[in-house]
RNA sequence: GCCCCCAUCGUCUAGAGGACUAGGACUCAGGCCUUUCAAGCCUGCAACAGGGGUUCGAAUCCCCUUGGGGGUACCA
């Protein structure tokens, strides 16, 4: 497929480094990564690094490593370079003043020589007045004399496009068609301001003509200055790309769009930041297609879909132009299928980060004992995220005596009494003191056949053993935890939860 | 305020005039399974914002209202 079936497919995701990157940023380099891949052309990465006093360093790596995280490679970019290098706005600002002195030669556009505090003070006039704010075109009438006045003076100056007083402009966008804007509702964005450096607007212009990009996918933030590009791009005589304004994404409200910022809603705290999602455990691979299905829709009959499936079948028509909240519970479901769906030598290669920083436990240390590979498999269709892990595993990694058995309710098995209760724990204890070899499937065995044998039902039997090993009331299949935590720590701790039982019985009945 | 965009279950969505008694998924509720918790399976609750047109026929087309979102910087 290719763009007016002559030129290849060219796009580009052009962030600007001014934060960590946001899902809103990541799924529109998903749908142009999406579409380049799809059309076998170039997706392209272009730092639009125009605003000095917004400028953090830090976010490039966010940027890199966010993208690289869902595995959306570039073709052309700072790092990789490329034809049309360099690919960082910042190292190309001779190009952007070349073509806005261009544009003043040729009347499209002007200088302005009005101060910040001319500009502020006029807004705050307009806004008192009631009326509408803009910049007033003071400079657009100025005299020649005036013009060189200022010129002679060294006053700082800024170029402004000179929009048309009168008339439309149009422009299309793919997913809603022409829209239609009277010129005088647009105002005369600057160009280039006063340190030299260029606006969003001349910038992306320029770079997408010297790129040959095809395809915008940008915000729906972007729909509204969308005339004005138009009018830079016909003031040149170039061709206009193809036009796509993703929806924003909203957030969990369903109110305002997604932000940076730490938002709180239903009283809890939703993420929004790529890394955020990262160091929750969630999987590129259930990022990649979640997110592929916020905007636009793979199949109404089957939720999970494979990158190549995704590229096979992704559109830019059949994008939704709506916005949309981001479905965060169906995220975690996803994640869940994903995570099931690894062999569980991935899982554990995956979970060894986070295990190790929640448990505080060094990596080697967790991989030198065989705990992981008896726990990992029976804990992988109970996490939906990877940083839930350590919460389900965690009594395994202290001491025995670190186990609490403070909730009286912990080691009484069900309709038994704290004797009774001891009693199937001793009763346990001898079972495992013999069993051989030590594994799950062999404990299983012996405690089943015990169950029986005694009168006692399983959960009964089961219940005060799971809070003795554990010391919590829900834990990890009880025999391949028994197995996990070895037979010397396991009726270590069996001994600890009877003689606790003991230590309470004497109390009440003293 | 003004300009622009959008509008199907709580949420993500299918639907491009008759196949709609509006489908799927998540969530939620109930059930089965079961050593706890999960997972799995089954069942259920739940939507075309409102009003006018056009048409034999409208969730689908048009208009108005309402609601929501975006923009209104020498930021992107």
């Amino acid at each position: 497929m290719s763009y007016n079936g002559m030129r290849p497919v060219r796009v580009r995701f052009a962030p600007s480094p001014t934060g960590h990157l946001h899902l809103g940023g990541l799924r529109t380099a998903l749908f142009d990564w999406l579409w380049a891949r799809k059309t076998g052309g170039k997706f392209i990465l272009r730092i639009e690094d125009t605003d000095r006093r917004r400028f953090d360093p830090e976010s490039m790596d966010s940027l890199v490593s966010g993208l690289r995280w869902l595995g959306l490679e570039w073709d052309e970019g700072p790092d990789i370079g490329g034809p049309c290098a360099p690919y960082v706005q910042s190292q190309r600002q001779q190009i952007y003043k070349e073509k806005a002195e261009e544009l003043v030669k040729r009347g499209a556009a002007y200088r302005c020589y009005c101060t910040p505090e001319r500009l502020a003070d006029m807004r705050e006039e307009q806004r008192r007045a009631g009326r509408r704010t803009g910049y007033d075109r003071h400079c657009r009438n100025l005299s020649d004399e005036e013009r060189s006045r200022c010129e002679a003076e060294g006053v700082p100056s800024v170029i402004r496009l000179a929009v048309p007083l009168e008339g439309v402009t149009v422009f299309s966008d793919l997913l809603r068609g022409d829209i239609e804007v009277e010129n005088r509702q647009l105002q005369d964005e600057v160009l280039l301001k006063a340190d030299g450096l260029p606006t969003y607007h001349l910038a992306a212009m320029v770079d997408d003509n010297v790129m040959e990009i095809t395809h915008v996918l940008r915000g729906e933030e972007w729909l509204a200055t969308a005339p004005v590009h138009r009018l830079i791009v016909d003031a040149f005589g170039w061709e206009m790309p193809v036009l796509v304004h993703l929806p924003v994404i909203l957030d969990p409200s369903g109110k305002g769009k997604m932000s940076k910022r730490k938002k709180m809603v239903a009283g809890k705290e939703f993420l929004a930041l790529v890394h955020e999602f990262q160091d929750s455990g969630y999987l590129p691979d259930a990022m990649f297609n979640f997110l592929t299905n916020v905007g636009w829709n793979f199949d109404p009959d089957q939720e999970v879909f494979s990158r190549e499936e995704a590229i096979e079948r992704f559109s830019l028509e059949e994008i939704n132009p709506a916005a949309a909240a981001l479905p965060y519970e169906k995220l975690d479901w996803l994640n869940g299928l994903y995570i099931r769906a690894l062999t569980p030598s991935a899982l554990k290669t995956a979970l060894l980060p986070f295990l190790s920083r929640q448990l505080g436990v060094s990596e080697t240390e967790l991989v030198s004992d065989g705990k992981l590979d008896v726990l990992i498999p029976v804990i992988q269709e109970r996490i939906k995220r990877l940083d839930e892990a350590a919460e389900w595993i965690d009594w395994a990694y202290v001491k025995s005596d670190a186990i609490s058995y403070d909730d009286p309710k912990l080691l009484i098995g069900r309709k038994l009494d704290a004797g009774q209760s001891a009693d199937i724990l001793r009763t346990g204890a001898r079972l495992l003191a013999e069993v051989e070899p030590f594994s799950a499937e062999v404990i299983h065995a012996a405690f089943r056949e015990k169950a029986d044998e005694i009168g006692v039902k399983a959960g009964s039997f089961f219940g005060p053993v799971r809070g003795a090993i554990s010391g919590k009331k829900v834990s990890p299949p009880l025999f391949e935890s028994i197995e996990a935590l070895g037979r010397i720590e396991t009726l270590q701790r069996i001994g600890h939860a009877v003689a606790f039982l003991e230590e309470q019985g004497a109390l009440e009945s003293g």
